[in-house]
DNA sequence: CTATTTTCCGGGTACGTTACCGAAAGATAG
DNA sequence: CTATCTTTCGGTAACGTACCCGGAAAATAG
């Protein structure tokens, strides 16, 4: 049952020896610390080396007095419109519970996502405090650009989530491909409607960085019936009230009545079921939309919604943590981007999507 | 950036000092270990719940000597039945590297699915190491009981992963919930099948136990189709060589003209859909089987499958190595059944799932 | 060449636990 | 009552790393 460690790694300890050099100059190499000559550096780094050095995290954070600040910045959780960002928030602190017991500690900021101010007054206020570490929501993409600019210079690694800036030298990003996901919901429209039904898209929102997001799915969507001649139309809804959303619906169904599938390209799509349901045409059109919120479950579940498509938000929550965690902590690189698998969530499986990370079985 | 931690925690030497004895002593009751007087132990009992104590894990692992030994028993990866186990083994080497940093050790036995004795063999050899936990794959019921008896008498705990035998005591189960997905398969029929399409449920396997393994499933399936008159056949094929599967798949075809869907219980629906190719009528079958394995995704990429239900195999033996860590390490209670996501996996999808942790992407 | 600054480095303590060793009690035997 | 064993406990060296402090050596100034 018990036995002595394998003494395979070596500790500072014996570079130390082998260097004949103190424990402390060891130290500060390691650590590029002033104070060293350029030829014992050498002469430690080539030691380094050569033994394949890794640091005890244990010991590294045991004897460390610091402690690491990971600030998270995401959008409010507003349960009027979505609640889409309870489920990142979840997995943000199922990983703090994970990792507090090595000197992490999570600090949150909530912007709201009807006022691009807000972001800049949020995103102010997280650097006025210390901070090692960022977990950022771009909603705002200019805003967001000038922010990651502050944190360049202060040299404090910041991941996105849930959507991406590219080439903008984060960390890593979180999140959907959404691309991908628009081509995943035309496979399934195709599979469930007649040859030439018509599918309508919808892109429910009122800021416009966030339709950008919400464009490239209505790519991926139009990419997948690309050789076919598959009616496709679109239409665009600034207003985010039900009785905006149902007007604006209204109009194109009565435009295009042949519609068989809508695919709403974001979590707005209950306001749509509700409409459909209303007019008692729930049954007849395919109805596709995005996330596991607890109104798009609910109304899944009793039929007014076909397919959601999801993307593991708490998931992405816990790991966009984590990659901080690797980076700043365990010192071992991660990869630049994790798209999160495409989930196709039904009346039958949801019940079992990421159970065991909330109370839903 | 840098600050002192708070100095809320307490440690044994607060408590040693509270209780007026030495370090030593409370840590012999820490550890319920001998030499301590019953008064002095619950007065040191007493303090360590009013202060509510939580050991520091890092300086445990730090200063004990002791490595933890996990044994893995799990199937032998053949290529040539299906690799399903090659992606939880994954998972268990991710998790390893994870937490060998933390004095935890992995060590692999496997059996041989098409020889039950070989299993007996197997967990024999496993007791005789001094292990710590176990992660196990009971196929094989009777044999795993008596394996499970060894291990609760030597009070080593074991985790269930892929198939659960129930009131068994282990410290959990990590796998799928097999009713569900068959009901998740009979949603996808529907979905994409006539209303009155024939469905033809196919069992492959050899061996006993797994079969009412499958069992399960197909009671999942029928029980989606219980009120409907959707018309299903069962057939059990014992010979999983690809010429008895299309020789008993032939007749059951030839038997039920207006098959419209196949419903294969396991991983063996590549070879099914081997046939129908062969037959041309791989377009007119929906078919529908398990796991993502290689064989199985490239088929579904051809367009031969249609939908893989899948459990996120990798991730299994990620969590069921992590589950044992948990309870061992850092000892906090642990969930006594993981059920897994049920996954849809297609042509589209499939290049995205959990493509962070293989090479798939 | 001496005085002062700068550069470089070693000693040593701390982090919170584990676990070994041995000492002081107490119990038992003779 | 002394000798021996047993129970109960305290002191303390590790574990591998971080980091402070002070001292020697080297560089610069005077």
């Amino acid at each position: 049952m018990k036995k002595k460690a394998a003494e395979q790694p070596f500790g500072v300890k014996e570079i130390a020896r082998r260097a004949n050099v103190a424990i402390a100059t060891v130290d500060r190499v390691i650590h590029n610390r002033p104070g060293v000559s350029p030829k014992t550096k050498s002469k430690i780094e080539a030691i380094i080396r050569e033994l394949n050095y890794q640091p005890n995290i244990l010991a590294r954070r045991l004897a460390s007095r610091h402690i690491l600040r990971l600030a998270t910045v995401l959008p409010k959780v507003s349960s009027q419109e979505t609640d889409f960002w309870t489920l990142p928030v979840a997995g943000i602190q199922k990983a703090e519970e994970e990792i507090k017991q090595f000197g992490v500690k999570v600090e949150p900021f909530y912007f709201d996502l009807n006022d691009r101010k807000s972001f800049g007054k949020v995103t102010k206020q997280v650097l006025k405090n210390p901070v090692d570490g960022i977990l950022l929501a771009p909603s705002f993409i200019e805003e967001s650009v000038a922010f990651i600019r502050s944190c360049k210079e202060l040299n404090i690694p910041y991941v996105f989530i849930n959507s991406d800036i590219p080439q903008q030298e984060s960390l890593c990003y979180i999140g959907p491909d959404l691309f991908r996901s628009g081509y995943q919901a035309g496979q399934l429209i195709r599979y469930c409607t007649p040859r030439n039904a018509r599918v309508l898209v919808l892109n429910i929102s009122h800021e416009i960085e966030d339709h950008h997001h919400l464009l490239r799915k209505e790519e991926g969507l139009r990419a997948y019936f690309q050789d076919t001649k598959r009616p496709i139309v679109k239409k665009d809804i600034r207003q985010t009230d039900q009785a905006s959303i149902e007007k604006e619906l209204s109009k194109a169904l009565q435009q295009h009545a042949d519609v068989r599938a809508i695919f709403v390209t974001n979590s707005r799509v209950a306001a749509v079921s509700r409409y459909l349901e209303k007019k008692g045409i729930d049954k007849d059109i395919l109805l596709i939309g995005y996330d596991f919120t607890k109104e798009n479950v609910s109304r899944l579940d009793q039929g007014h919604i076909d397919f959601l498509i999801c993307q593991q938000p708490q998931e992405q929550g816990y790991r966009g943590i984590m990659a901080l965690y690797q980076h700043l902590v365990m010192k071992v690189p991660v990869e630049k981007t994790h798209f999160m698998p495409i989930d196709i969530i039904t009346k039958e499986n949801h019940a079992f999507y990421n159970c065991d990370d909330h109370d839903y079985c």
